[in-house]
DNA sequence: ATATTATATGCAATTAAGTTGCAAATAGTC
DNA sequence: GACTATTTGCAACTTAATTGCATATAATAT
């Protein structure tokens, strides 16, 4: 066990994406990876204080813009942002997975595994595109402890 | 065929939630029903130039705590909102339908027919709650279109 | 119809989020 | 180590969300 994954698999991580390899970005990226759930600007700000909020919003815009996280509708009109899994590529996303909203304790997370998606029917000349479902309810962790 | 629907109508279904009926109810609830379409805080402030924006705020939130609006989350931060269909209640909403989005021209939609919703996994000790789906794609009328 | 009471409204002000410009600092390359 | 493009921090600005309070209005009782 690593207390925070390696520097170097991180850096493989930004290089791969044709981002430049910076102190906060090392370090936000290592957040969302420890965290291993969907963080918001917010989260970031509390969790990285030694860095400039501008910096973190941009930070978190360039990972966005080169596929490395995407972001999540949240109905709070907070966004929150996940990691993309390998199906993402700087100019497309697929983010088809589930997301996961726990009602008690709040955290967001993306559920990779039941991709089971919805068999969506539209009326008559609607052309289907991406799909976002969002998911409420009570995760592992709160669910075991109630 | 209406220019507006009845106010009569309109007065019921702010009674029959809870609410007082106010001209700036009855105008927004006409908007909604007119527009048949999901609209935000500023869709409201641009085509009720006449109330204040707090007033309008205040509207949407007396509206969504009883039920006859619902929250639509959006990836661009901005919520919208859409009337709940007969399933709603002022304690438990029941939106289970689409939320659908153009692409093309932006308008938000609620599609009530295909509800063939996900047949959703989740891992283990993970209860399920609400479900929230949000299609992009393109209308039909963009669609006939282009 | 009028008076009474609780609620809704408008205005002013505040909080918080999102965004941009620019000079200084730093990463990648030679 | 020097050079160039990118990134960062700071300040400032824009916009959305929210609250307090005095006034106006809706629902209810008289």
């Amino acid at each position: 066990m690593f207390a925070s994954m390696e520097t170097r698999v991180r850096k493989e991580i930004l290089k791969k994406h044709g981002l430049r390899v910076t102190d906060c970005r090392l370090d936000v990226l290592d957040l969302f990876i420890n965290k291993s759930q969907a963080l918001s600007q917010k989260d970031l700000e509390e969790n990285l204080a030694a860095y400039d909020r501008v910096t973190l919003y941009r930070t978190l815009h360039s990972f966005i813009d080169s596929g490395v996280l995407h972001k999540i509708p949240n109905d709070s009109g907070i966004a929150s942002y996940g990691i993309c899994f390998d199906t993402c590529s700087p100019t497309k996303h697929h983010h088809d997975h589930l997301h996961f909203k726990c009602n008690t304790c709040g955290q967001l997370e993306c559920i990779e595994e039941s991709v089971s998606l919805p068999n969506i029917r539209l009326p008559q000349d609607y052309k289907l595109g991406a799909v976002d479902v969002i998911v409420n309810g009570v995760c592992g962790t709160c669910s075991i402890e109630a």
